[in-house]
DNA sequence: GTCTATATTCCGATAGAC
DNA sequence: GTCTATCGGAATATAGAC
């Protein structure tokens, strides 16, 4: 009971957060939008900013999931692939969570405590030393491995993130699965197969 | 004088509703910001709305600049790369602006009109047509044009809109012209360099 | 654990003196 | 045009009955 109500705090506070930010979200809207009066808001959670820092914990957990398939004794361009289609598989499934966490670092990462952060910084900087691994065998053209994730996390992103304007541009009322198909192919037809090394790798 | 205050406010306002959308940015917020008693914002605007929406306004007008670039008669790669520079310089130079865009569009896109929308649809759909061409003509590889703007608005524009994550992942305190060349480097030499016609046109 | 009623603070907007 | 003072309503959080 405890667990089911405090699953659908969090649930309806996401949704809000991610359209509005902390401090555009009212509790009442919380409530009333998780189905009970706004006192049990209070009863299960302190403040505001408790049931806000709850749903902040709860995504970064999910931040470093897709990475796993960044292994050294991976095939580059296999492992890049199930990555970024992991990615957006998330944020397809995960559209709350994901602009909440969009809006959080717009904000300038208010809430975003220091271990987090570095959480993070670590984990990513991890998987850079793969991908220079990479490169030094010759698996993979140049490039620097930090903004090669900054491209990929803005790309498998955006969908979800600011899809209004996606739906505009694809002339759909919203997106489809096919449409994350199309995405997915289009990142890996293009991102990634300039990665590809070719037999001249220096030309222009 | 009017001119003037009118340009602080707005200002002051941009940074605001960047960071904390509509509802969460305060009047008095704008005032202080803008070095404004708060009634004097009552006497240029009638409403907190009526700020946010000629905020809007200002940087839709901005939106298809960097666009002109686009034209059949150019090279493909050329066109597109002084595309990439400019939307990243673009955002760069005007950051509060691009984060307010950003927000609002996560926010669901409550204040932009059904006229905003189909000028920003419209002058997307006339560039796809140049993409499709250049594509018929052999000078690029097959691509879904629409894609390939969403992928290139959200690389440029995630530098400057999650800017805190970027920092952290640079290991920077804050991104120089510098990080701005090596992103349009890593954009240019992944995204676009994919999409140049090679030998095999049709190799995995 | 649940919910009504309320205390207290704060916000958007205005009245009206200068 | 500028600014102080303030109104009415709304927001966060709590008290306390059930």
């Amino acid at each position: 009971m405890r667990q089911r109500n405090e699953k659908a705090i969090l649930r309806a506070a996401t949704t809000l957060f991610a359209k509005k930010g902390f401090d555009g979200t009212r509790a009442t809207e919380i409530a009333e939008r998780a189905g009970l009066p706004k006192a049990n808001l209070y009863y299960y959670f302190n403040t505001k900013e408790e049931i806000y820092r709850a749903a902040i914990r709860h995504l970064i957990a999910g931040w470093d999931k897709a990475l796993r398939h960044i292994r050294a004794d991976a095939d580059p361009f296999e492992a890049l692939e199930a990555y970024v289609r992991e990615k957006l598989d998330y944020a397809r499934k995960n559209a709350d969570e994901s602009r909440m966490f969009a809006n959080e670092i717009i904000s300038g990462a208010p809430f975003l405590s220091r271990a987090d952060r570095k959480h993070m910084h670590d984990i990513t900087l991890e998987k850079t030393l793969i991908i220079e691994q990479w490169v030094a065998e010759g698996r993979m053209r140049p490039v620097n491995p930090r903004h090669l994730f900054i491209v990929l996390w803005s790309t498998t992103q955006f969908y979800t993130n600011f899809e209004k304007i996606t739906c505009d541009t694809l002339e759909k009322p919203r997106l489809s699965p096919s449409d994350y198909e199309d995405a997915a192919r289009t990142i890996v037809e293009t991102v990634l197969r300039g990665l590809r090394p070719g037999k001249a790798s220096s030309d222009p």
